[in-house]
DNA sequence: GACATATTTGCACAAATAAGCAATTATTGG
DNA sequence: CCAATAATTGCTTATTTGTGCAAATATGTC
């Protein structure tokens, strides 16, 4: 892992890695229809400014995808993507072939 | 997943998140056996003290294990665990289980 | 014991971050 | 056009975080 793709993945994990941020990621895990910022900002107990800059650092880091409807924004997760940067960092956390020694 | 599940995660993805402790992390993904702090200050070419401290972060969220060895001590990864966190969070990302519709 | 090496801790500082409120923008519907 | 609703932005504040230096601690070696 060079040290861009060790930077872009910090960056993926630090926007993860914020509890109203999970939260709201969680929220999304549980809905199958795109949900509005009001909607999320209300699991959260948190400011509307609150939810709107957190699902602006989800969607900048692609977890999220946001789509315009009319005056409101609906927010979706990109389940398959950020399933497979998890699991491909999880399979280099795990895997012994980096140094095939064994 | 609750609040103190959420919590925990999002430590965990916090400690992570950081680019220097990612590149620990990766650093110790290419090791066989344990590093020590010196080795390992050298791939992030930072301060004794600024390893030492990341390192402690890492331990403390169950990233890395310490074996105590003289006066080092050496630091390994706490490989499937880890994996296991993190491939938990991508299944639950991706997974329609919850909502079963569809 | 004296010295070298590995690590941690105290301290200070700069930068980043999260939060809420108020104001602004955008859009819908009467 | 006006009012209501959704979302964003500007501003301020408090807190956290990362960093490096210097000092302290711990341990091995001569």
């Amino acid at each position: 892992m060079n040290a861009v793709e060790r930077s872009e993945l910090a960056d993926l994990l630090k926007a993860l890695g914020e509890f109203n941020r999970l939260s709201l990621v969680n929220e999304l895990c549980q809905c199958d229809t795109p949900q509005n910022a009001m909607c999320l900002c209300a699991c959260c107990n948190v400011d509307s400014s609150v939810a709107s800059r957190h699902l602006k650092v989800l969607a900048q880091e692609g977890v999220v995808q946001i789509e315009k409807k009319g005056r409101e924004r609906m927010y979706s997760l990109n389940r398959t993507e950020i399933a497979q940067k998890l699991r491909l960092l999880a399979d280099r956390i795990e895997s012994d072939d980096q140094h095939k020694q064994e």
